[in-house]
DNA sequence: CTCGGCGCCTGCACGC
DNA sequence: TGCGTGCAGGCGCCGA
């Protein structure tokens, strides 16, 4: 799923309806997406009132009011979906874990159909340690271009593995991999030590414009995911290269190009990005 | 330490 | 219609 353009969407749509509200009762469906015993989680967070809603790269973060942080990493399929008081419509198909709400607001639902979402409760210590493990945020001032050469021309791994490592830059997947080395015109599977600073100065730009772009289109849904309330995110339709083998490039018109990398599909067109 | 392969789990699209 | 195959946003573990 969801990269950091969706779990910034889901953190903007739980940010109004969850500030505040304090946990009821939580009801375990599946516990193989804790980590912790099903009551052990439950009963920790009984009572707790969610303060802040963010993210962490592709991470869902819910601090509580003792500070201690619900951390969500969503998988391939996680939701977050904020249910109000009458909820409407079907219930949910897969839903991993209930988050009833005190005073009538509802629940909060983490929805998973394949369950390689993770729920971690972390103290505030915790949480920093497990934080400083990631790379900088993209969108944020500690992402330059310089940063990002350096980093770079300190690996020797193809450039789509580089962008997946969250310990070199936090919250970039698989989607916008490919379409930020499409924007920047390098093959992903170039080398990182090969690339030079004008390639890395095109590839900085490159991912800050293709995630906030799809932020502003609330994510990418290719199946599974969905915002805070439930809808289908619009950048599908801005794609460039991802999910498109065969069809012509958008700039040159030669067939875009899928290939198989360390067990995970690329995406390029050969003219615009060619191998080094 | 770094890197690539693989399993985890379910559903869907496709070809025969 | 039914069955087999391949594929899907991520990540942790393992061995080279
Ligand atoms: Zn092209």
């Amino acid at each position: 799923m969801p990269e950091l353009p969706e779990a910034e969407t889901i953190a903007r749509g739980l940010r109004e309806p969850l500030t505040g509200a304090s946990v009821d009762r939580v009801a375990v469906i599946h516990a193989d997406v804790l980590d912790l015993e099903a009551e052990d989680f439950a009963g920790r967070l009984r009572g707790s009132r969610f303060e802040a809603i963010g993210r962490r790269g592709k991470n869902l973060v819910l601090r509580l009011a003792d500070s201690r942080r619900l951390v969500v990493n969503l998988g391939m399929s996680g939701r977050l979906l904020m249910r109000g008081p009458g909820a409407g419509g079907p219930p949910p198909t897969h839903p991993a874990v209930y988050f009833h709400l005190q005073g009538g607001l509802g629940s909060l639902v983490y929805h998973d159909v394949r369950r390689f979402g993770r729920l971690s409760l972390h103290s505030a210590k915790e949480y920093a340690a497990w934080s400083a493990t990631l790379g900088p945020e993209p969108l944020g001032p500690e992402f330059t271009a310089v940063a990002l050469e350096r980093g770079l021309r300190s690996s020797a791994t193809p450039l789509r593995s580089w962008l997946l490592d969250q310990r070199r830059v936090a919250g970039v997947g698989n989607i916008y991999a490919n379409e930020a080395a499409f924007l920047a015109r390098i093959d992903p599977r170039a080398r990182t030590n090969s690339l030079d600073a004008d390639a890395a100065r095109r590839l900085h730009r490159a991912i800050r414009r293709v995630l906030s772009e799809a932020i502003d289109a609330r994510g990418t849904t290719l199946r599974d995911y969905r915002t805070a309330q439930g809808w289908e995110g619009e950048y599908g339709a801005k794609l460039q290269v991802y999910g498109r083998a065969g069809e012509p490039c958008p700039r040159c018109a030669e067939p875009i190009v899928r290939e198989v990398l360390s067990n995970r599909s690329v995406f390029f067109c050969p003219r615009c990005q060619p191998a080094p």
